[in-house]
DNA sequence: GGATTAAGTCCACAATCTGCACATAATCCT
DNA sequence: AGGATTATGTGCAGATTGTGGACTTAATCC
């Protein structure tokens, strides 16, 4: 209930450009005349707004196309990625991530450098992001590109642009854009899950309606309900990793007990697995910790495609815990499907089986068809892909805004 | 993503006189000055914008105010009752119900007819509800007022205008809207739950973020996030009552196991008392049938108001199952406050406690306060009343269309 | 090669908001 | 009291933007 302000004869021209920009986008090349039917806009207004998007090199026009029968054939315009493009950065445990993606989605520079910042300060971590973020615009600008815009993910929630907790990295209450301190650049900061899950809309499989679900280090979730991001009251909507599995389960790092994180979380499936009651715990052997092997996820897949046993019932386990925690979540969030990412997209084969069969079981009467679980398909890279996307988005929503048409 | 279209003048002006009016709505009585202050629109454009307001009697003006120091006194607008109205409808399991709810949000006519709807044929109900609906919207005219729309509230999931599945009155994809039938006027139909949070919304406690917990015989939530209705994908999100509280609990109705309606609906709560995992069962007699009295949550609070051993433990487990659920629920949606309205109101005293300890152990590492957790201000009427405020939603959004100014 | 069809542009016109001037109505100050 | 001051609300010319129909352009059809 923000109070809004009034329209003005300069929003409403902004306003269109965004439409006739969000169509270009949304539909593929299009000629002025295939805009006016779509926007309800006259032709003569379309060509005057295509003409000053194509000014600005927001988009260009790919020739003539004769789609059809006789007449005069249009001139298709697309998005151009020559000029605009956006900034994505990346705070994570055991790495830095900055990549540089143009209008069309073709991600024009990727510079990741590995570092350990668990339990690091904030200002040497920023400090070396400041820098990293400082090459990948200096390599876009080489390459004739313009940056309008930033966005950062970090691995724990935001509010207000503050990192409230990233128990990783040992930070509290970090107002990180402002210490990172990009001159002149507008840098958005939000949480790893709900970016990657952008990073899916964007990159990925070009649904608009999922539950993206981010299994890092801890596990989150964002929710993307028609092509748009749900943060619910705070932002702090889509922590799915402490989502009530088991009531009276084994104490979780929040306080409460039995969370999915204690059941599919990385620690858990890393050898500390957790009999849920009744279930692992019968099958011999599943409790005790795995082959030192699995030190790592890579080792972990090694493991389950050697088909060792004890990795065998941790994976199935970890899926049967997650499929208990999105029955909940479907019912409270509705999504349209649910894509696994990050650990979960590379453990895929092995938990997507088990996690599937409890959601289907305890859907079958409230829904014809229960959503389908999918992998996501993008890898690590989700989140910072996703912040480029966000920055896009602000573009795209407000071209005469950000380009100063 | 839903293509969007283009602004033209009068757009521009429709949209105009939604922002004066929401502004008239939401700061109360203003003069023009102020409205021209806030929207950021000038003096003259208010000024028009106002006069059409005035004639269309949708705002009056209530004399002069001089709030301050020198210089002529403004003349405050504020919304008008005497002439818009709009007519909120419910079915349920037992009663059929109507009102109609003037744009001071001061009810005018109420109606209800009390019913046996379980497995009853829809036609009949419906044409039922159909006298009903005319009855109050004569009321109405009588009293001058003019009905610009409606709007039902359904027991049960909707989805694109057809009630999906209403257990307890036994319709399955039923098109309500069109059978009801009401010539000339838009209905709008939806579910309780959700139309029940916006009456809190609506005639409740003025907040404008909360999750409203609809405790009827089934039970249901409706998120409210910057004062507009979350409905998820496919407009089935909030179906707290399935949310998974005991993975290996009891099966529900749902064709899932534990879910919160086994624990703290109103078979549980009216009897069926089903022990949650060494907690209840370990009180003696908790898990034995309460005395004949709770046959009906009146009896039910009788008997919690005498200290009914039974009584108090069952209200107890319920609150716990509600908290464990509320857990996930604040979790994955992010609510501003929790609102308990339905059975939950009438047993918040109980309830509350319980569910509120729970909540606050398991959130206690995740967020400095939990979300309160309060009892609804509106009664049993929330749904109908509602269902009266989304339609007036409609007007308030777009007074332009739907009043032909 | 002319008829037909459709895309894109040009130009006069219409709708709406803006900015400033001005009338109005109160308080403040002498 | 009466004039100065201050702020509200309205009238009028002007600016911005979209509209609608006529016109130009470029293809296919016959």
């Amino acid at each position: 209930m923000a109070s809004s302000r009034g329209v003005r004869h300069d929003s409403m021209r902004a306003r269109n450009l965004a439409v006739v920009l969000g169509e270009i986008r949304a539909a593929g090349p299009l000629t002025r005349a295939a805009l006016a039917e779509l926007t309800g806009l006259t032709k003569t207004t379309v060509s005057k707004l295509v003409s000053d998007l194509l000014d600005a090199g927001v988009v260009v026009e790919n020739g003539a196309v004769r789609d059809g029968e006789r007449g005069r054939p249009g001139v298709a315009v697309s998005l151009s990625g020559h000029r605009i493009a956006t900034l994505g950065l990346e705070v994570n445990v055991d790495y830095l991530a900055a990549c540089v993606v143009d209008l069309t989605r073709t991600v024009r520079v990727r510079r990741v450098r590995p570092a350990d910042n668990r339990g690091s300060r904030p200002e040497a971590i920023l400090a070396d992001l400041r820098e990293l973020a400082g090459q990948a615009v200096a390599d876009a600008e080489r390459a004739g590109l313009r940056i309008t815009g930033a966005a950062l993910a970090v691995p724990g929630p935001v509010q207000d642009g503050l990192l409230r907790n990233a128990p990783h990295l040992g930070w509290r209450d970090i107002g990180v854009a402002g210490q990172l301190g990009l001159h002149d650049l507008a840098c958005e900061v939000d949480n790893e899950a709900n970016l990657a899950a952008l990073g899916e809309l964007w990159f990925g499989s070009g649904q608009s309606d999922f539950l993206y679900v981010s299994g890092e280090i801890g596990i989150g979730a964002g929710l993307v309900v028609d092509g748009s991001l749900f943060r619910g009251t705070y932002g702090l909507a889509g922590e799915l990793g402490h989502v009530v599995v088991v009531p009276d389960g084994p104490a979780c790092r929040c306080g409460g007990r039995g969370c999915l994180e204690v059941y599919a979380g990385q620690d858990a499936l890393l050898g500390a697995v957790v009999p849920m009651r009744g279930r692992v715990a019968a099958l011999p052997g599943a409790a005790a910790a795995l082959p030192a092997a699995s030190a790592s996820i890579d080792g972990l897949v090694s493991l389950l495609e050697a088909g060792d046993r004890a990795a065998l019932a941790a994976a199935g386990q970890a899926g049967e815990a997650l499929g208990l925690a999105l029955t909940s979540a479907v019912h409270l969030l509705d999504p349209g499907t649910i894509v696994l990412g990050g650990v979960f997209a590379r453990l895929f084969p092995w938990v997507e089986r088990p996690a599937s069969d409890v959601l289907s079981a305890r859907l079958r009467q409230m829904r014809r068809t229960p959503p389908r679980v999918a992998m996501s398909a993008i890898g690590a890279d989700a989140a910072v892909l996703g912040a480029a996307g966000l920055a896009m988005q602000r573009v795209l929503a407000d071209p005469a805004g950000v380009l100063a048409l």
